[in-house]
DNA sequence: TAAGTTAATTCCC
DNA sequence: TTAGGGAATTAACTTA
């Protein structure tokens, strides 16, 4: 029961952009800067990715657009617009050789997998070899790096790969858990974000080893069951959550900027019915009933605020998504003062449109 | 009081 | 100071 596992996971290095390169390898050696537009000004939105020429300018993921063109000055860089659907595709080659090495392996967005090869190799040595094997086939056939973290959980093998990236490979066993995870920043746990790194920070607790002495019945009282025994238990280098694969996408969502902030109802709900719209054209291509309605508001302020609703059955109906929709954005802006800043509709809670299926459609 | 449902948030890529 | 996807937690409410 619980017998110890060998965890691997496996992470493109700097993956929009690499993925560029690949279909235009000519871009080599130059900065090469994945960006999203937002379409508010010329320049509006945020880096996505940047190769690691790019990253030795200090142009990160989530930097504005115009900073990094700042910092690249006279780099003779180059700036993409983000094209998912091509990553995607890139993306199902790759994960499709890892699939060959593991019937458990769990996807997580579309640059990582999680490999469990425990009942595939006899030990971390073996695990090692393994690993350099699917670095090997995934540039031969592929044609794209990446890093591999080995250890004998998912968190342990997440850190490992995080320390040896780019183009790296980092066996963690068991027995050397402790000194690798000791020194390191708490952020670097998954499931640490922002927030919990404040809190923590504040609690005078600011690497694992701090972690691992503090009195885990309070960690319990500050941050409930559940957190409380995960940071207790990561900063022990344990973590028992299993790889497991995902169930096909369950949700869709469609969100946009604005051309200025906005509190008008008038001037926001255009831009939402043209956006259920979309995502109506979407579900019902791919066959498709929600029954859950949202909207996704990020105010002025860069707050993220999101209203939703259940339906009674699932649907496809157009004029049911618009409806709820534009009286879910109605309702918010009633319950605020502060300006939009973007605007976006999710759908959720799916169940496939079998042959033949009716359903309530445009009930009240 | 327990169990299910709904809505909002936090965190991940 | 972006987009689109996912998992998990938690509080509040409903129902039995
Ligand atoms: N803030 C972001 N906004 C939009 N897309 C992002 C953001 N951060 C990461 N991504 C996208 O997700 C992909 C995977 O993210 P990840 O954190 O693995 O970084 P990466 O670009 O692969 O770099 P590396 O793994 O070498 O550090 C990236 O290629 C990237 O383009
Ligand atoms: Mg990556």
């Amino acid at each position: 029961m619980g017998a110890r596992r060998v965890v691997l996971l496996a992470d493109l290095d700097y993956f929009y952009s690499q993925a560029e390169e690949l279909r235009n390898p000519s871009m080599r050696g130059k900065p090469v800067v994945v960006c999203v537009y937002s379409g508010r000004t010329e320049e509006s939105g945020v880096v996505a990715t940047a190769n690691y020429e790019a990253r030795k300018y200090g142009v990160r993921s989530g930097m504005p657009i115009a900073l990094a063109k700042k910092r690249l000055s006279g780099a003779d860089p180059v700036f993409l617009p983000v094209d998912f659907p091509y990553y995607k595709e890139v993306s199902e080659r790759v994960i499709g050789i890892m699939k060959e090495y593991s019937d458990q392996l769990e996807q997580v967005g579309l640059d990582e997998a999680y490999l469990d090869v425990s009942n595939r190799v006899e030990d971390f040595a073996e695990a090692e070899q393994l690993a350099k094997e699917i670095k090997r086939r995934v540039l031969q056939e592929a044609g794209l790096k990446l890093t591999i973290g080995v250890g004998p959980n998912k968190i342990i093998a997440k850190m490992a790969s995080d320390a040896a990236k780019p183009d790296g490979l980092m066996v963690i066993r068991p027995e050397n858990v402790e000194e690798f995870i000791s020194p390191l920043p708490v952020d670097k746990i998954p499931g640490v974000g922002k927030k919990t790194a404040e809190r923590l920070e504040r609690m005078g607790i600011k690497t694992i080893k701090d972690l691992a002495q503090f009195d885990p019945v309070r960690l319990v009282d500050e941050f409930g069951e559940s957190l409380g025994a995960h940071l207790h238990a990561a900063s022990r280098g344990e973590d028992e959550d299993p790889v497991r694969g995902r169930a096909e996408a369950g949700s869709m969502s469609r969100i946009i900027t604005l051309k200025e902030n906005t509190k008008d109802l008038k001037a926001v709900l255009p831009k939402v019915d043209e956006i259920c719209e979309e995502i109506h054209e979407r579900a019902v291509r791919e066959g498709v009933l929600f029954r859950t309605i949202g909207i996704i508001a990020i105010t002025s302020d860069l707050g993220i605020k999101t209203r939703t609703k259940s339906l009674p059955a699932p649907t496809d109906d157009l004029g049911t998504l618009k409806r709820e929709s534009s009286e879910l954005v109605k309702k918010f802006l009633q319950s605020t003062d502060k300006e939009i800043r973007r605007i976006g509709v999710h759908i959720s809670d799916f169940t496939r449109r079998e042959k033949g299926q009716r359903t309530l459609s445009g009930y009240i």
